[in-house]
DNA sequence: AGCTTCGCCTGCTTGC
DNA sequence: TGCAAGCAGGCGAAGC
């Protein structure tokens, strides 16, 4: 599952390769892989790329003269760079869902064995109105959480997960963070006082170790160049139900939250 | 408005 | 061993 860390070491990656490049031909099937209110992907060809940046969980390709192509993972979409005629490591041919013919003998594609990714194409965009998308971690400012998780009554945990609030944040990191923090992920957010700062500062922690190390691959997510990332062998909770706490030695718990399987120490998150 | 649940989708795991 | 059912989960939509 593609979150910040996974997402921002993929944008680095093809930040290395895509600058500079000028789309010959763009196709991008089914059509339920675009978000709502984009334009095609038709209409980016002859531009030439000139930035590719992250954006929350999202890569963001922009061209000139204008123009931008956000895409979003999903759960198990792979955005990556090959030589024309060959695929790269891994890959299946039947998840192949988006083509990019640029120039210099290269393509950029996109596969996602579940298809729960989406792009989106516009002239321009703002974020956080037209997506949804709220400052990540490491733009947020001291005492944001504090001030926007005041009088909610949500668990914590669901109200990281909500991309509008926090972006970057997904299942895993939510429950690493969380650990980090010391924060029960059952607690409502309004009653967290002071923990709330801390929240901030266990979220940079997180994901800055996470990005250090390429990554957590759980199961699909790989990088560039077909390797795996390392973080999931750091994780102290997330996949570790049943399995001593690397703290305390209390078994870590898993709980339904909101629909999610959710990791914690009891003894340590409280 | 805020909170919760549902549906999309397919590969992997589990159970018989 | 083989097959069907269950499960996972980001995110938008719908329901309360």
């Amino acid at each position: 599952m593609p979150e910040l860390p996974e997402v921002e070491t993929m944008t680095r990656e093809l930040r290395q390769e895509l600058p500079g490049r000028t789309v010959l031909t763009a196709t991008l099937r089914p059509k339920a892989l675009y978000r709502r209110g984009s334009a095609s992907v038709h209409r980016l060809v002859g531009r030439t790329i000139c930035a590719v940046e992250r954006v929350g969980k999202n890569t963001v390709i922009r061209f000139r003269p204008s123009g931008l192509m956000l895409v979003n993972l999903g759960m198990t979409g792979r955005l990556v760079t090959a030589p024309n005629g060959s695929h790269p490591a891994g890959a299946r041919a039947s998840h192949l869902h988006g083509r990019f013919k640029l120039d210099g003998d290269l393509r950029l594609l996109y596969y996602d064995a579940r298809r729960f990714g989406h792009f989106y194409v516009a002239e321009t965009c703002d974020f956080q109105k037209d997506l949804n998308v709220g400052p990540d971690p490491f733009i947020a400012k001291p005492g944001y959480f504090k001030r926007v998780l005041e009088g909610r009554t949500a668990p914590i945990k669901s109200l990281l997960l909500d991309q509008r609030l926090v972006s970057g944040i997904g299942n895993i990191y939510a429950d690493e963070l969380l650990f980090d923090a010391g924060v029960d992920p059952r607690t409502p957010a309004g009653e967290l006082g002071d923990s709330a700062s801390r929240l901030l500062r266990s979220a940079r922690t997180v994901l800055k170790l996470a990005i250090d190390h390429g990554g957590s691959t759980i199961r699909d997510y790989r990088r560039h160049d077909g390797s795996m990332g390392e973080f999931q062998q750091h994780h102290a909770v997330y996949g570790r139900e049943g399995e001593p706490c690397k703290v305390c030695g209390t078994s870590i718990v898993r709980v339904a939250l909101g629909g999610r399987g959710t990791h914690f120490c009891p003894e340590c998150q409280r």
